[in-house]
DNA sequence: CAGTCGTGGAC
DNA sequence: TGTCCAAGACT
């Protein structure tokens, strides 16, 4: 087909090729077809800056464990917590219950069915209550993703799109009798086809309106933001065993790693090897630790904005009834309690170096 | 508004 | 190896 621009009178097409193109070729999926909107809440949530494959597994186990909004809404946060363990960006598990809690006390366990309704709760923002709407309620409105933002930047051959611009040339885009299933078109297609990197125009159902296909510039749209590069932190970390269990505390909800279980820590960075040996001393006051510590291979854990070099010690020590937010657990199956990954990693370690 | 907030996979 | 990225929200 020749090269063609997209305008009010070939919007039809332009709608009618992608739609096409998503009925026959889409993905199938566990919260597709699907009208609940309580899963296509914890769909959506969990989706946030996660691919498709890692959330599938997540999705099932949810369900399983919170089958609709009332058991969620009634779950204790830490079940709720470890439910999300090894999925990050854990306060979208907060939020996400306290969502829950919101529809079920405020609203009676009716989700709002419009996108200003939706845009009032804790974790749902521009783009979820959009999809939620949509998907979920038919509402035409827009749902503007990292993949609908790279779709709409090549289309127009716009290097870098407004928040604002993005919002409304999506809204007129919408085909009205099927917003959910143009919004997921519209994901879909960036998800598989007009990916980041070499993405594959050749198979594009709408690459004759592609602005950016015409001009040889697809793969430069959208620009690509350079992000600061991550901090570089040194960290001492204590953990304190007795037989076959160690010492854990809950860290603060506020933060990184929030409300998740973890051996007390403590940064040291640019202190020399003796300091780094007595501040994770320091962290076993009142534990009743019985000798010196032991060190354990160091080993890194990237987070998004943070290079963490982690330095644990062992200290032998004796088990002492602990406060509320402390606990003592077998090192070998700290069931029920949410452990980060990278204190898994050092978990690990000290089963293999000290048990 | 730029920073905060995880993790695993692709290349 | 490092780098980028993935159905973002919130401050």
């Amino acid at each position: 087909m020749e090269p063609a621009k997209l305008t009010p009178k070939s919007l039809s097409a332009f709608q009618q090729a992608l739609l096409d193109y998503y009925d026959k070729c889409r993905r199938s999926l566990p919260w597709r077809d699907e009208n609940d909107p309580y899963r296509i809440l914890v769909s959506e949530v969990m989706l946030q800056q996660t691919r498709v494959e890692t959330v599938r597994e997540y999705y099932r186990r949810w369900l399983k464990q919170f089958p609709d909004l009332q058991s969620l809404a009634a779950a204790d946060s830490h079940e709720v917590l470890k439910a999300w363990e090894g999925l990050g960006y854990y306060r979208r598990a907060r939020r996400l219950h306290e969502t829950a809690r919101v529809i079920v006390e405020q609203g009676n366990g009716t989700v709002p069915r419009t996108l200003d309704g939706l845009r009032e709760l804790p974790g749902i923002g521009e783009y979820t209550a959009g999809a939620m709407a949509s998907i979920a309620f038919g509402e035409a409105v827009p749902a503007v993703d990292g993949n609908v933002r790279r779709v709409l930047s090549r289309i127009f051959d716009v290097s870098d799109p407004r928040p604002s611009w993005l919002r409304g040339t999506a809204a007129g885009l919408i085909e009205r009798d099927r917003p959910g299933d143009w919004n997921q078109a519209l994901m879909e297609l960036g998800a598989t086809v007009c990916v980041p990197r070499r993405p594959e125009c050749d198979v594009c159902p709408v690459s004759t309106w592609c602005l950016a296909h015409q001009a040889g510039t697809e793969s430069d749209r959208p620009t690509k933001s350079k992000r600061s590069c991550p901090k570089r932190i040194q960290l001492a970390l204590a953990v304190l065993y007795d037989d076959q269990q160690v010492f854990l505390i809950r860290r603060f909800w506020d933060g990184l790693l929030g409300g998740m279980w973890a051996f007390p820590e403590v940064e040291v960075s640019g202190m020399s090897d003796a300091e780094t040996g007595a501040r994770a001393a320091a962290l076993s006051r009142g534990i009743g630790v019985v000798g010196v510590g032991q060190p354990l291979p160091t080993c890194k854990h990237r987070f998004t904005h943070i290079e963490a070099t982690y330095h644990p010690f062992a200290f032998r020590s004796a088990v002492s009834p602990v406060e509320d937010g402390a606990v003592w657990v077998l090192a070998t199956a700290p069931t029920s309690f949410a452990l980060p990954t990278a204190q898994k990693k050092v978990l690990a370690s000290f089963v293999e170096h000290i048990l």
